[in-house]
RNA sequence: GGGCGAUUAACUCAGCGGCUAGAGUGCCUCCCUUACACGGAGGAGGUCGGGGGUUCGAAUCCCUCAUCGCCCA
């Protein structure tokens, strides 16, 4: 079988996804004898509006390592894909198109329309991050794939609602939010960012209630909102405004009378010490508001305008307000010190606005009752985070969580599913209620919707159960309910991984309570950075596309690249140049394997320690056997890194660099060693394509295909649906490992002293080799032939010591030395130098054991075994030292 | 303000109580040796951020300082 020179990913990588679609290997396998149970990971969905970036490129070659290692040891995988419908996202962008295309609001195109229009959005746009995570080589059962908004997904979050709204865990209720003022809608804690602004604090003098010409001067740093002042606090401690705590001060324009409360969150240092009390809107001040029931005044309204209730500056924006309020108080003579102020101003993640907090209506979720199973999970091992330390962070946010606001004032989302009566009496209904139907409770006729949707995050907490068809009593749910892998960012662990673990608690509850934990492991993923170690964001620019990438190397170099680079849960610097080693690496075994398959000669055995009688046939194979045994480890325990490297090596180190090398002058013979050199070639090519399928998929099935067709067995499934290496026939030997350790020492001295001696790396040499422990000395005899050949040794002599030959250089490794002849003319100065450096090098080693060695505490206190392993390193050093001490003298 | 992480070769990262501290890239020398120049052979390059401590022994554990970054408020 002949194969092209180099692997063409931009050839191979569609037709091998489709063949794998059309397989069927993306749909979980049916149960069988041999299953080893399910497998399920549900991905965590992207935003329908969203791209594929580097976190997203490395989030799903992790998920995809997981899912084709499952399959290929014998689960029923399922990998679940879909995307969230991300609503002020999505309306944010519908919007803005319908603006600059066709001029028009969605106010004015109405509810139902515009919802029309983002759904044509949706259907035109909406599947390119699915496309991309296809080209990524992601094995997802795409027949699965769900979508926030749909049908039965609508279904799930309606159930969910009405089982909270009855058991009185969903409230409506007036409570401060934050309220983005751009997009007019609360949104919740997450959605929100802190900017550090520079800003004024202005002293205000309030004049006291009944002494005329008395003042309270507070400090402020949004002089606007005095208007809905409703009191002012100082410290209780405070002994300059002690006496004041119970009279009342008043409010500048209005005229109100505002207690004056004593209140220890105050801090006396801060200002003036003493505050005013707005608690309509400041999340300070509407928690002081509530301790001293003092009455909540809203004097901005939603689109950022001052309320009626701000009197004279009604109608004036936030900004503006501000400005005249500063300069009316000035001309009352009420402003007092005015200096600058650096604080942190909160901004819709979103719109980038500054959020206003606000009291208003809205329907929240009591988390606390909620939070309890979720925190039990963690306790009782039913979930486990990888890497550990994020369990803190969980936890941290689990013991101290609010109250979450789930209303949103969009049109893009999951239609809030309550009903009113005349009286505004609410009702949730798991299914629609006419206008003028009785209402179920009251029997009055319905007359209204909530006009609100749901948060975004109301639908995807339920995402591991509803994907599976809850409510309902799916097959599916009962098959793959509970998950076994998640894998997602750290900064999601709040938004997310909390919330769908406090909803498989409340929601699956058909099942006994160790079963409801959404998923057992959360694999908690690098964040990729920028060259400088920023996080890579769009406003920054400083992004690095995956897309490009793998255009330009293939998907499998940037899989390697990705693993390679990331160490499990430690943040990287993408060096760009790096996935340039994936892209070697993936020719490297190419070749390796065009090579074998070229030389295969119709070969059917695949070699087992059994049946391997050379020296490189059993360290090849045990290499082998440690290394699967390693790389299964390692992926069963979720260390990617940690396999990936290990791969790296043993293809590139040890198969291609020695073990090819080796079988090269054995390929053609027509006897039992060419038999037993192919057939450890065969075994050690088709067991690593398996083990780099995980991380290589493209390339290890394409190669797959060409072993089979060269061997005549086509009939065998895709490397995809086919097994795990199970190391049979296959033992780790430690003889061979360590006999051809010494070897491979021989051959790179020898080596060496070419390169310094400028010998020609395969000019012949004759050579003695003095080898003086006898166990080396068989090692050397027995596989003279071996040594030989990878030295490029003509005549090769060995014997238990030897002198110096005339005109001959000289290598040292560890106990052996072997005289090279060299031509009358060769500079000696280089060797002798490196020999003197190696040397050096020796003697500070021997130096520092002999101190160890000598120090009784040592002896007395460490591990015998230690003890025992330094002097036999001791006495290594000296040996090999003495040899070159005693050649360098004779240089 | 709270929490977490990082600081090791020119660069990007491994190593996390005991080997002469490693890899990839880059650099230097030699080689187009018929698997691969996307390659091969050899080499140079590091007082493991500073300072204390624990220990027979510290890049590795503890404390502290500095710098950078992330998450949360």
């Amino acid at each position: 079988m002949e194969l092209a020179k180099n692997f063409e990913p931009k050839v191979h990588e569609p037709a091998i996804y489709r063949a794998w679609a059309e397989s069927g290997g993306f749909a979980p396998r049916a149960p069988g004898p041999k299953s080893k149970g399910t497998f399920t990971v549900m991905i965590p969905p992207p935003n329908v509006t969203g791209v594929l970036h580097m976190g997203h490129a490395l989030n799903n070659t992790i998920q995809d390592i997981v899912v084709r290692h499952r399959r290929l040891q014998g689960f029923e995988t399922l990998w679940v894909p879909g995307t969230d419908h991300a609503g002020i996202a999505t309306q944010a962008v519908v919007e803005k198109k319908l603006f600059q295309e066709k001029k028009i609001k969605r106010e004015e195109l109405g509810r139902e329309a515009f919802q029309k229009e983002v759904w044509a959005w949706k259907e035109k746009y909406g599947n390119t991050i699915l496309e991309q995570l296809r080209g990524l080589g992601s094995s997802c059962d795409w027949s699965r794939t769900k979508f926030t908004l749909d049908e039965d997904m609508s279904r799930a979050v309606r159930e969910a609602f009405v089982r909270l709204f009855d058991k009185g865990l969903v409230y409506r209720g007036a409570r401060l939010v934050n309220w983005d003022c751009v997009l007019g809608t609360a949104v919740s804690d997450d959605e929100i960012e802190y900017a550090e602004r520079k800003g004024k604090l202005w002293q205000i003098r309030y004049p006291l209630d009944g002494r005329p010409g008395e003042f309270l001067t507070v400090a402020t740093t949004r002089p606007e909102t005095l208007l809905g002042d409703t009191g002012v606090a100082v410290n209780p401690n405070d002994e300059r405004y002690k006496h004041l705590i119970g009279k009342h001060a008043l409010l500048p324009f209005l005229g109100r009378k505002l207690p004056i409360v004593g209140d220890e969150t105050v801090e006396a240092s801060f200002g003036t010490g003493a505050v005013k009390i707005t608690p309509g809107h400041d999340p300070a001040d509407y928690e002081r508001g509530a301790r001293f029931k003092l009455p909540i005044v809203l004097v901005i309204e939603k689109d950022g305008r001052m309320s009626a209730e701000a009197g004279p500056f009604a109608g004036l924006s936030r900004e503006k307000a501000r400005d005249a309020v500063v300069k009316e108080l000035d001309a009352l003579g009420l402003l007092g010190e005015v200096s600058d102020h650096v604080h942190n101003v909160a901004l819709s993640d979103r719109s980038k606005s500054v959020i206003e907090p606000m009291v208003s209506e809205q329907w929240f979720v009591k988390m606390r009752p909620l939070a309890v199973p979720a925190i039990a999970a963690v306790k009782n091992g039913s979930l486990r985070f990888s890497p550990e330390r994020w369990t803190k962070v969980y936890l941290d946010w689990l013991t101290n969580v609010q109250d979450w606001c789930i209303s949103r004032q969009l049109w893009w989302g999951h239609r809030i599913p309550v009903w009113y009566d005349e009286d505004g009496v609410p009702v949730a209904s798991r299914t629609d209620l006419a206008l003028g139907a009785p209402h179920p409770i009251t029997k009055k006729p319905i007359v209204r919707q909530d006009e609100d949707v749901l948060d975004t995050w109301a639908s995807s907490w339920l995402w591991p159960f509803a994907t599976l068809g809850w409510p309902e009593k799916s097959p599916d749910l009962a098959r793959f309910y509970p998950t076994q892998f998640l894998s997602t960012a750290k900064e999601i662990i709040y938004l997310w991984v909390a919330r769908m673990v406090m909803a498989g608690y409340e929601f699956m509850d058909h099942l006994p309570e160790e079963q409801r934990c959404p998923f057992s492991v959360v694999n908690i993923h690098a964040t990729v950075l920028d060259a400088q170690g920023r996080r890579m964001s769009k406003s920054l620019g400083n992004g690095i596309d995956p897309l490009e990438l793998i255009e330009k190397y293939g998907a499998d170099a940037v899989r390697l690249c990705l693993v390679l680079l990331t160490k499990e849960g430690q943040d990287t610097r993408l060096a760009p140049e790096r996935i340039e080693q994936g892209f070697r690496f993936g020719n490297k075994v190419w070749n390796a394997a065009r090579f074998v398959l070229a030389n295969l000669d119709g070969e059917r055995g695949a070699g087992t320690s059994a049946t391997a009688t050379r020296l490189e046939d059993r360290w090849i194979l045990s290499r082998l056997e440690r290394t699967r045994s390693q790389v299964t480890k390692a992926f069963d325990e979720y260390r990617f890194n940690d396999a990936a490297v290990e791969l790296y090596r043993f293809v590139w180190n040890d198969f291609c660099d020695w073990y090819i090398e080796l079988a090269k002058p054995r390929f053609g013979a027509n006897d039992a060693s060419g038999a037993a050199v192919r057939g450890t070639l065969v075994r050690v090519l088709t067991d690593t394509l398996a083990l780099l399928h995980p991380v290589m998929p493209y390339l290890t099935e394409a190669l797959w295909s060409a072993l089979h067709e060269t061997l005549g067995t086509k009939s065998v499934p895709m490397l995809m649906n086919s097994g795990w290496p199970t190391g049979e026939g296959l033992a780790i030997d430690a003889a061979a490992e360590s006999d051809m350790a010494v070897i491979q020492d021989l051959v790179k001295a020898v080596r060496n002293v070419r390169a310094l001696c400028m010998l020609g790396e395969r000019q012949p040499l004759t050579a003695r080799i003095a080898a003086p422990r006898a166990a080396e000395r068989r090692v050397l005899e027995e596989h003279a032939a071996t040594a030989r050949a990878l030295a490029f040794l003509e005549s090769f002599e060995i014997s238990e010591r030897v002198d110096r030959p005339a005109a001959s250089a000289c290598a040292v490794a560890g106990g052996i030395e072997a005289f090279v002849a060299l031509g009358a003319s060769t500079d000696m100065a280089k060797l002798k130098d490196a020999l003197g450096k190696r040397l050096e090098k020796l003697e500070k080693g021997v130096t520092g054991a002999k101190a160890k060695l000598a120090n009784e505490n040592f002896i007395a206190r460490a591990d015998p075994d230690i003890v025992v392993e330094e002097r036999a390193r001791l006495a290594e050093l000296e040996l090999e030292a003495a040899l070159l001490r005693r050649n360098l003298a004779g240089l």
